[in-house]
DNA sequence: CCAGACGTTGTT
DNA sequence: GTCTGG
DNA sequence: CCAGACGTTGTT
DNA sequence: GTCTGG
């Protein structure tokens, strides 16, 4: 699953990386990006402006935003059959932006907390999680503009920690998940990405707390 | 027909 | 909006 | 994902 | 235990 995340680059490094054509003024480096956070995303592979995303799908239809709370993931493998993704997987597809996702390993038959890891790319290069979107409006006639992260089964390297990841797609590769496809075409990009690209490391406790966004967050923890 | 949900994860 | 359950 | 709250009444 | 908020 990616229940969070990191973006740790420069602006300048992210937008020669993915050839970005603009990126909001407010943004900065993040070491622990939570659910309901503003995320940097990409909805249109031709403009290529980067711009904000409340993380936790709100579908347009929704009475209460607080929906967008429960739905921060939506499985790959059922997309085009959940009413809260069917149509947002037709036509409102974007991209995440990450340079490293979080995954927790629940410690074995205690309550003690679970222990985070942090899987990045071997280069560190920054990458695109595949993504839905959509639009809400409050009864002021405000909008929220909000995304889910798709999940797949994990790969050898993650599977280790947890069963599930975020569905990768790289810098170079990403752009057809906006275009105009079959389904069945576009399903074929949600696989879980190679494990020979990636590494892992166990980091401090520290990020459990959504409230700590800081490089404490990704430095290694001395844990098994 | 209307009312109510619309999700994932992990754990039991 | 669309589907499921009663 | 994890952390933190989980409630009402009345008074300041 | 379960829900909400970040």
């Amino acid at each position: 699953m990616c229940g969070r995340f990191t973006l740790t680059v420069d602006a300048e490094q992210l937008v020669l990386s993915f050839g970005l054509k603009g990126i909001p003024t407010d943004w900065r480096p993040r070491y622990n990006i939570a659910p309901t956070q503003p995320v940097l995303g990409l909805r249109d592979g031709e403009m290529r402006q980067a711009e904000w995303f409340r993380w936790g799908l709100i579908p347009s239809w929704a009475k209460d935003p607080a929906i967008g709370n429960r739905l921060i993931n939506a499985r790959a493998e059922t997309l085009d059959e959940k009413p809260a993704f069917r149509s947002a997987f037709a036509s409102r597809r974007c991209l995440i932006l990450a340079d490293g996702f979080y995954e927790w390993q629940s410690a074995e038959g205690k309550r003690s907390p679970s222990n985070p890891y942090l899987f990045r790319l071997k280069d560190g290069s920054p990458f695109a999680l595949a993504g839905l979107w959509d639009t809400w409006w409050n009864e002021a006639g405000e909008t929220v503009i909000s995304c889910t992260i798709i999940t797949c089964p994990a790969n050898e390297l993650v599977g280790k920690i947890h069963s599930r990841m975020p569905v990768i797609l790289d810098r170079t590769q990403c752009w057809g998940w906006l275009e105009t496809r079959g389904l069945s075409d576009l399903k074929a990009l949600l696989k879980p990405y190679p494990a020979e690209n990636m590494m892992a490391y166990p980091v401090e406790r520290a990020v459990n707390n959504p409230a700590v966004d800081d490089p404490v967050c990704i430095q290694p923890a001395e844990r098994g």
